[in-house]
DNA sequence: TATGAAAGACATCATGT
DNA sequence: ACATGATGTCTTTCATA
């Protein structure tokens, strides 16, 4: 379905690396003109291998205290009570600037990344905004205390 | 210690969906002259909070199949032995490519995300990579069916 | 699909309001 | 903070292989 070569890798390693440098400057890297890296790109973008260009925000705008947190709603007798009812609860969460990701997980579970300026507003939150949610099964609260891989993650995310 | 006003952050909001946009294009939307929206760019860069520019890889590049994975030791009678595993746990999952981020949770736990092409795959992974660690107390999957916040999430960790 | 060359668009910087 | 203009660099296009 996809096709890409050991070029076209190159180019995409180096461009989430740093997508401001210049096409001369990526041709200069991999040795080929830089009407080929043009070209290349540009079906990379029309195939849209490349989805979208953004920026990542530094240490500043982002939160200092993060937390998975499983939230795992009551079975109901009415199988589309609870169907409506994690739709619900996923799109409350989403609209919150400090709930930075938020998934379904299954036919009863949400997941979401949240992100707080301490650990104790972060506490809560989770107290205030999703314990008191009703009829839930359990909350697992799963506090995040370093990133080793996919730092970047939290500029990536974050609401500005 | 940061202090951004209305326009730094109507910057930093089209940056993010569309860091390719001209710097003429970002002054006509926000009515302001380009020099303007020149500098303050620069100023974003050089104080940091624009830490990098970045791609975002479509759909076939991504893994189908997604799950977060929480995995807790087991609380052994040396205390500095429980830090070594749980560093070790970090750096050999951080180095496979179907797991697309790692962080640590606490003193005993690390939580993974993890792609694959299939279920099957994932499930598999799971079963033959993680659940074979040595003294562990617990191995709890949360997969995820669907993202509602945060997506390109994905296509941002992916590796190429 | 790859390339080289040429044209146009752009970022950048200096200077002044 | 904004305006203007000068400069060099980059992107983009196109003709050709």
């Amino acid at each position: 379905m996809v096709q890409l070569d050991d070029l076209d890798r190159a180019i995409l390693r180096i461009l989430k690396e740093d997508a401001r440098l210049t096409i001369s400057e990526i041709a200069e890297r991999l040795n080929r003109p830089e009407s080929t890296i043009h070209f290349r790109i540009k079906k990379l973008q029309e195939k849209g291998i490349i989805d979208r260009y953004t920026i990542v925000l530094g240490k500043d705008l982002q939160p200092k205290a993060l937390a998975v947190v499983y939230i795992q709603a009551e079975t109901p007798i009415i199988e589309d009570f609870l169907e409506r009812y994690i739709l619900h609860i996923m799109k409350t969460l989403s609209l919150l600037p400090n709930v930075l990701a938020v998934a379904r997980s299954g036919r009863d579970g949400v997941i979401a990344l949240i992100g707080e300026e301490s650990q104790e507003k972060l506490n809560r939150f989770v107290d205030e905004t999703i314990k008191v949610l009703p009829t839930l099964k359990r909350v697992e609260v799963l506090p995040i205390t370093d990133i080793t891989k996919g730092n970047g993650i939290v500029g990536f995310l974050v609401d500005v």
